[in-house]
Order: structure tokens, then C-alpha cells, then sequence
DNA sequence: GCCAACGTTGGC
DNA sequence: GCCAACGTTGGC
């Protein structure tokens, strides 16, 4: 069992879109990093924070679970979306995405500038200068500090 | 809206 | 295969 970091611009949608609709397909990785390591690193039952980027109070938001495995990003197929990416073939998918399911949002966030006011949580790859991945995994021990700073 | 940091592209 | 140019991310 794993723990994951997912980021999002909640203007594109947010924790309380997810806690409208009960679960979604997380589309638009276009990251090599992040695509291998869904597809080889994330379980079903695995838990991930809902990190909201690029937005004025950046920060964890809420929890959910991982609830499919892997399988083909269909938004890569279709010409119209965002993401759509000519290299991706229904034949020969290039990219994936997991279903998620909404667990709860947080009692207060957790803002970015807390977690980076943390020592215990210097090894987290969010508050790290430059990281630039949607998708991070992070420690069973990182998980239940930030957890604990919940009840703060 | 600025810009640093990083990923990707493509010419050679 | 190198690396400059370009695009994107995301905090501020």
C-alpha cells in the first residue's frame, strides 16, 4: 500500500468537484515519469492526497483512494480535448490514467507554505524547489505526520 | 503576469 | 547523441 500526492488546478477541477461526483478518471498526464509510475508503481487501495496548484492558497485539500488500475487516457484520442496528443494511437496508447475516489476533504488545508515550514517534511518532493511532477509519491511517514498536523 | 526550473523537440 | 530553443508548470 502506497501513498500518493496528486496536484490539480481546482479552477480545472478541485476536491469539491471529486466530492460532487463520488469518483473520476484523473486524464491529462502527458509525463513519462508520472505515466511509468502509475502503471507500475500505483495499486488499487492506494491513498492520495488532492493537491491544489497554481492557485491562491496552494495546498493538500482532501483524500481519496486509488480505484482502478492503469488503463488508457481516451482524452489523448479526442481530437476536441485539451490533451489530445497525436502520438497516442488507440492501438498503441501512449497515455494512462487511474480512477479516483473521494474519501474526505481535510478539517482545515493544509497550506504549501506549511508544508514547507516543516523540517520533518524537507524530503517531500512538493516543497522541493523546482518539482515539477504531477503525481508524487510520498512516505508512509510523511502521509500520517501531514495527517497529524490536520488535528492542529 | 513574471520567471525559474524543468521536459521536450529537432537540427546538426 | 548533443544541446539550444522552445513550451509548460506553478509559486509568488
Amino acid at each position: 500500500m502506497k501513498y500518493w500526492l496528486m496536484k490539480n488546478e481546482p479552477e480545472d477541477y478541485g476536491i469539491d468537484d471529486l466530492k460532487k461526483d463520488k469518483t473520476e478518471h484523473w486524464d491529462g498526464i502527458r509525463n513519462y515519469q508520472v505515466r511509468n509510475m502509475i502503471r507500475d508503481d500505483m495499486s488499487i487501495g492506494d491513498m492520495a492526497f488532492f493537491y491544489h496548484s497554481n492557485c491562491e492558497i496552494p495546498g493538500i485539500y482532501g483524500l481519496m483512494t486509488i480505484n482502478s488500475k492503469a488503463y488508457p487516457d481516451h482524452t489523448a484520442f479526442d481530437k476536441k480535448a485539451k490533451y489530445y496528443d497525436i502520438k497516442s494511437d488507440k492501438n498503441k496508447p501512449a497515455w494512462l490514467m487511474v480512477d479516483v475516489k473521494y474519501k474526505r476533504k481535510l478539517q482545515k488545508i493544509i497550506t504549501l507554505k506549511e508544508l514547507k515550514s516543516k523540517k520533518e517534511l524537507s524530503e517531500m518532493r512538493v516543497v522541493q524547489k523546482g518539482n515539477r511532477l504531477s503525481i508524487t509519491e510520498v512516505s508512509k511517514k510523511d502521509w500520517e505526520y501531514i495527517l497529524s498536523l490536520e488535528k492542529k
